[in-house]
DNA sequence: TGCTACCAAGCAAGCGCTTGCTTGACAAGC
DNA sequence: GCTTGTCAAGCAAGCGCTTGCTTGGTAGCA
């Protein structure tokens, strides 16, 4: 979104972004189904029937939310993965712009509430994400491909991915900010528990 | 559970446990907050009002749901990591015993459940998941570090065992069982991503 | 007779969402 | 310069329904 808008100055309020905004936020924290549109409401100093002047329903906004997390993590990895560098640094730079994404505060909840709250979509709305995501996955399967292809990697098969999107979702459980490890040290960690670069 | 009762015969009705199944099934399915108790009193043929004889609230339909996961799963890797095998072995038939109670018909819906819903439980029930899932973590912390022992991993810090529950718990987002591949089949090819033992 | 396991009915609270109306900003007409 | 009309962005109230849970009663068995 914020795309078709031109101007995205910080001045204008914009109260839909606002929504958005709390909207993943206490999705993440207590699930779909368990937010009420009165909590959403409350966070934006709102009466709890405003947001349907902007959303036509809960689940509406919901799928505002899950879109925002797909695309600002697509944007950012791909960005990482045509930057032109070595697999094997591509590779890191790719791992290190997902986490970014999911644990990093910027997106963390839209991130969050795209893996975790999707099912709630109505099936319309399950078949957008899962087209993107379609999409996502085979920019990770080309990634390990080319790792293959250079030699870094012994086994570059659709499990092997989903061994990786596993691990790399799963942070999400268990990264804490204020923990003892960065992103970038975990991206780089995990890189190394794929690629055998160690001579020996 | 199922330990605390003496009979276990499948004579006998006990719908506790129908409750439970049907509980932990539709917590899976639809997420905790999504179920409603009519939902669970429907799927065992009962009035909505009913399981309160035997749960005081719903809650404590998630609870009993949870720490039934949580025994199985438990009860199913410790019988591997016992089994005084290889290190290789041994891991190689934890990886199948994890995911057999995740992705088996058996035990999936509570596996799933405790994964995806314990964080709706009240702060009591949590700190007590918390204390069985650090248990069942160390043990797997140790099987790492047996394969570093034996020299085949490089890596056997906490960010390793991470990495691995998290592979090893996504596979519940992706896995189908009427998909080409089967349970012992992902164990195997995990064991493989992270333990180099084809020589070169 | 007493206990177990349940039903039938319903309560209070909270749910998503709708409705009719207000308010401030801005532009056009005179 | 003042009125008038339009519009976006809400508010205040509440509707119909669902929620988790309670209660009084009772059939069946020991």
């Amino acid at each position: 979104m914020a795309a078709s808008r031109s101007k995205a100055s910080a001045e204008e309020p914009n109260r839909r972004a606002d929504i958005v905004r709390a909207a993943g936020r206490l999705f993440h924290e207590k699930g779909y189904s368990a937010t009420t549109i009165r909590d959403i409401a409350g966070a934006v100093d709102m009466q709890s029937g405003s947001p349907f002047y902007h959303f036509k329903s809960k689940h509406d906004m919901l799928r505002a939310v899950v879109l925002e997390g797909m695309d600002t993590i697509n944007t950012a990895v791909s960005r990482a993965a045509t930057s032109g560098k070595s697999p094997r640094a591509t590779f890191e730079a790719m791992l290190r712009a997902h986490l970014d994404q999911l644990l990093g505060s910027a997106g963390r909840d839209f991130a969050a509430t795209l893996l975790h709250e999707s099912r709630h979509l109505d099936r319309e709305a399950q078949a957008e994400v899962v087209a993107l995501k379609d999409g996502y996955e085979a920019m990770w399967q080309q990634a390990l491909n080319d790792l293959k292809q250079a030699g870094l990697i012994a086994d570059d098969s659709p499990v092997a991915r989903l061994f990786l999107m596993g691990a790399l979702n799963w942070t999400v459980q268990w990264y804490r900010p204020d923990g003892s490890r960065s992103v970038a040290q975990i991206a780089r960690q995990f890189a190394r528990l794929l690629i055998d670069d160690t001579p020996r």
